[in-house]
DNA sequence: GCGCCATGTAAGCGGCGCATACTTTCGTGT
DNA sequence: ACACGAAAGTATGCGCCGCTTACATGGCGC
């Protein structure tokens, strides 16, 4: 029953070898051929699910962003009885600790393309559903007054670029000279960042 | 006198050929025999100067920080008369110009390598110069007596990551909500992130 | 002036992305 | 029930790639 000639299902079977390769030797040693043969398909059979690399490429960052999409609706729903403030510091770091958990993929979703929402109307889709927790988190944090004379949009903008800053130097190795103790997770670093930054702009807000 | 046996200093070239080409298709157009063909010499030549293709990306990235450590050191002379913290808000825009004015650099520096100080001493050594701008700019603000409680390391540590994470998000093309007027150069954004950080950092800190 | 060795060349291996032409199977309409 | 067309997989081949090995060239120190 694995033996017939018609897979079944192999185009999930092709994106779960290609996350298994990046997870494994990077973007760099993620091959179509080589995908096709952990599916145990021939060479060619992934063009019937893929028009070229970029397409299955494209389907992996669209995965990428949906995870992380579901990631940070759960963490807004299990800190459902924090303060708003904290809430949106909560959000940075389950940022910071998805692309920690899975940096290969961080770094697919990240770079590596152009404007990556053009590759897809489903990429662009989950690109904008992953990307609206952080606005409508500062949102909360405008309502209860506490932005005194910052505008929203800035203050989305500042924090999204210090998470996904921490993140992707963290990523790259550049942030060891900045963990302490034995944590090395990079998740203590993130937790620091995001207090500091949540200390300055809400106290300067009076 | 151009086709003579011995290139003289194909090792530049080659390197000079493959800036080209990173510009150009970006690091997945970039080869080592389309950049022997550039320099004119057959293709197998470059295995004479570089180890492995790695070995020629290492080189570039270390020449891409070597430029951003000039690209800092001349932002930190030419604004010697203006106070501490704008010369670090300063320090933190020419980090977003830089990466704006050669972006496929720019990530090939960060991101598409391991730790990327493994592959060699040169390049571990540029990365540090690059990376001690930031850090001494932010010890002369404290000196300045303007940090208030805040450690030296967390501002650093967020100064860095906002326009790390600023310049990464604009290349990919996740800001452009964010930009404003006719303004597309991404420089605007650096400008008013970095305005926001420091009203918020300054003011916290009494 | 001569020989050594760095520097370049030629040719070839296996792997890759992708296109084309062929074969097998599934599902559907009568 | 069954033919048949479309969907899915195979076989083969092209050109490019990284890299290796064996060989050719010529600049430089003795």
């Amino acid at each position: 029953m694995t033996e017939r000639y018609h897979h079944g299902d192999l185009r999930d079977a092709l994106l779960a070898a290609a996350t298994d390769m990046l997870a494994e030797t990077g973007p760099r040693g993620l091959s179509l051929r080589e995908a096709a043969r952990r599916a145990g398909v021939s060479t060619g059979a992934p063009y019937r699910h893929f028009k070229d690399k970029d397409a299955l490429l494209t389907a992996l960052a669209t995965r990428g962003f949906l995870a992380l999409d579901a990631a940070l609706r759960a963490v807004d729903t299990a800190a459902a009885d924090a303060t708003p403030l904290e809430r949106l510091r909560r959000l940075g770091v389950a940022y910071v600790e998805f692309a920690i958990a899975q940096p290969a993929l961080f770094r697919l979703m990240f770079g590596e393309f152009g404007p990556a929402t053009d590759a897809s109307e489903e990429l662009a889709q989950a690109v904008r559903a992953s990307g609206a927790h952080l606005p409508a988190a500062v949102e909360a944090v405008r309502r209860e007054g506490l932005l005194g004379d910052f505008e929203t949009e800035d203050v989305t903008l500042l924090a999204w670029s210090v998470v996904h800053g921490v993140a992707s130097l963290y990523l790259d190795g550049h942030l060891h000279a900045f963990e302490r103790d034995g944590e090395s997770s990079g998740v203590g670093v993130a937790e620091r960042v995001t207090r500091v930054l949540v200390a300055a702009v809400s106290s300067a807000a009076h």
